[in-house]
DNA sequence: ACGTTGACTCCTA
DNA sequence: CTAGGAGCCAACG
């Protein structure tokens, strides 16, 4: 009995704040990108910037599209993360991501949640 | 249980 | 632009 270390293709794990994290990763619609801040303040946690960062690198859920994080200035990660900065960027340019530059992400266009979502939502 | 770690963010120079 | 320091906080050894 309680044998709640099954791993059978789900990972219990007992940090809520990790779920949360990948929880508002994969709500991030395609040509868009979220700020580690911003997720970890969706997850509940405004201030664990960092732990965000940790969750990509810990995350083994495939299919997740933590490429889609980037830092608040709109740069890449570090390039340790995807393999190449070149990879992560090849991959937002692919679902239309705009780029100011080879490392900077146009923000006021991509980031998400965004203000212009309320516009959408408004049924003015 | 304590100390270290880190894909962050903010500030100063 | 780069470089360094401080604050922040959960997960991990």
């Amino acid at each position: 009995m309680t044998e709640n270390k099954s791993f059978d293709g789900l990972i219990e794990m007992d940090a809520p704040f990790y779920e949360s994290v990948y929880a508002q990763v994969a709500l991030i619609p395609m040509g868009r990108v979220c700020t580690y801040g911003k997720i970890a303040e969706l997850a509940g946690y405004p201030k664990a910037s960092r732990e965000v960062g940790l969750a990509m690198s810990r995350a083994d859920e495939p299919g997740l599209p933590y490429h889609r994080v980037v830092n608040k200035n709109g740069t890449l990660a570090p390039n340790h993360a995807f393999g190449s900065k070149a990879l992560q960027r090849g991959l937002l340019q692919g679902e239309g991501v705009a780029f100011l530059d080879d490392d900077h992400i146009d923000m006021e266009k991509h980031t998400w949640p965004d203000d212009s979502a309320v516009e959408q939502m408004s049924f003015m």
